[in-house]
DNA sequence: CCTTGTGAAAGGGTTCACAGCA
DNA sequence: TGCTGTGAACCCTTTCACAAGG
């Protein structure tokens, strides 16, 4: 139930200035989808339990989630769907509203860009960028991209204080490091590979291939319990090796064995 | 240095069989990436504070982490590259190679099925599915896109045990629970909704509004504190509510000074 | 001498169970 | 009566500091 493994790097890991231990803040987009969800279908107050499997965690979890908000619920009813909606945006940050730039406008990008959701509440994509002349000029979402160079006009432009990273690794730093410069302190990278910023920033990282590794570890460990069941097939050995020369590794045969 | 806020829910939160810690898990990728540039460029050996640098932990975590796999370092010197990236590409299951299948080939998809790191080590994609029959036919990455209905058949054909899910919010749980009936035990959702699966189904979530939103806290705490900073500007008040009709929560004038 | 591997301590997060209140 | 809000217990993770050992 606890969210490890975690496509993102948080700087403190510490309680936000505002008290409200990071654990949380991490659910609290997930309550303001189920939330909405209710709102939509015309709920009015909620219990705890009841959102709490909306959400798809435990309805203590739930109400001290909340109670560090303030004391919004009222005992013996619930809570105000649309008060909550309220209370857990204002605490997100969403009654403003977040321009972003996304860098690199491949299909990662575009998908980035057509994604409503991402871009319906509270954040608006104020510029797309690439460095490929085939792609700068073209339309996605109602957005002509623009040539990676006018990264710093744009920011300055548009006071983005959030910066999407979408191309591949190897430009991913150098992109980084000119919205670190242009002045951007949040970043949301989706290449693979640890990006190094300043103090004062926050990146928050999006990997795919982390994820399904994760996955992998515990299928296996499903289907060494279950021998016979569906777990992979065609063993590769030891013949995932990177383009290095040596595959074979000097190891002690002490230590060989333990494996 | 936690890592909260994860696009995942992890059915249990305990150690995994094998003794491995979950937060220990999750890091194992990110080493492992580590050590593929450190073979690249021809290093042998590497020590806990230097890989520890290269993946953004701080090395008592690194070696707890590697003690858990077994003790394949040397006092004095480090740890064999290669032969460190085997333990760790073995206990993650990656020495197998895992059939994976994309439902939903849309950016997302496209975007997926074209992303290198993806697919290169471990992982193979089986088959790409939509139900556009725009789209189904067309060729990406090598692969034809077949109709949703092919679904089972995919599944027990290739013996795929980890689905990914990259369709509209709207057809996800569908996808899911087919692919669960078809006996894929694994599942990467990119669709923004909360998945319900039975038992014994392993479920990640990679949300990228919710990162956005989690980006949007710190930010707006970094603008409290320093007024007058790049924060977000166009203040929207209340105005971000649903298409619900009543907008002003009924409440006690006493909560709403809580504010 | 240098670095690993690990007890022990410290710090959060989750869960339980119930007091408190509408 | 029913549900929120929360102290306390429990559990996991991180960090420290050093013993062990090549």
């Amino acid at each position: 139930m606890q969210n490890y493994g975690h496509p993102s790097e948080v700087t403190s890991g510490r309680d936000s200035a505002a008290g409200i231990p990071e654990a949380t803040v991490a659910r609290l987009p997930v309550y303001l989808r189920a939330l909405y969800a209710l709102a939509e279908r015309g709920v009015s107050t909620v219990a705890s339990e009841e959102l709490a499997i909306a959400a798809g965690v435990n309805s203590a979890k739930l109400r001290k989630d909340l109670s560090h908000l303030g004391s919004y619920g009222i005992r013996g009813v619930g809570y105000d769907v649309d008060y909550l909606v309220y209370q857990v945006s204002r605490t997100l940050g969403l009654t403003q509203d977040w321009p972003v730039v996304i860098v690199g406008a491949g299909n990662l990008g575009r998908a980035l860009a057509n994604y409503g959701g991402f871009v319906s509440r509270g954040f608006t994509i104020s510029a797309m960028l690439d460095c490929d002349p085939a792609i700068v000029g073209s339309r996605i979402a109602r957005l002509t991209v623009r040539h990676v160079d006018e990264l710093e006009a744009v920011v300055a432009r548009y006071k983005v204080a959030i910066g999407v990273i979408a191309t591949p690794a190897g430009s991913a730093q150098a992109v980084c490091d000119r919205l670190v410069a242009a002045g951007v302190t949040s970043v949301l990278n989706f290449a693979p590979l640890v990006l190094s910023v300043p103090e004062g920033v926050d990146v928050r990282k999006v990997d795919l291939s982390i994820e399904l590794q994760i996955l992998a570890f515990h299928a296996q460990r499903r289907s060494a319990s279950r021998p016979g069941s569906a777990g992979a097939r065609r063993s590769r050995g030891l013949g995932s090796r990177p383009a290095n020369g040596a595959a074979r590794p000097r190891v002690l045969p002490e230590l060989a064995a333990k494996a």
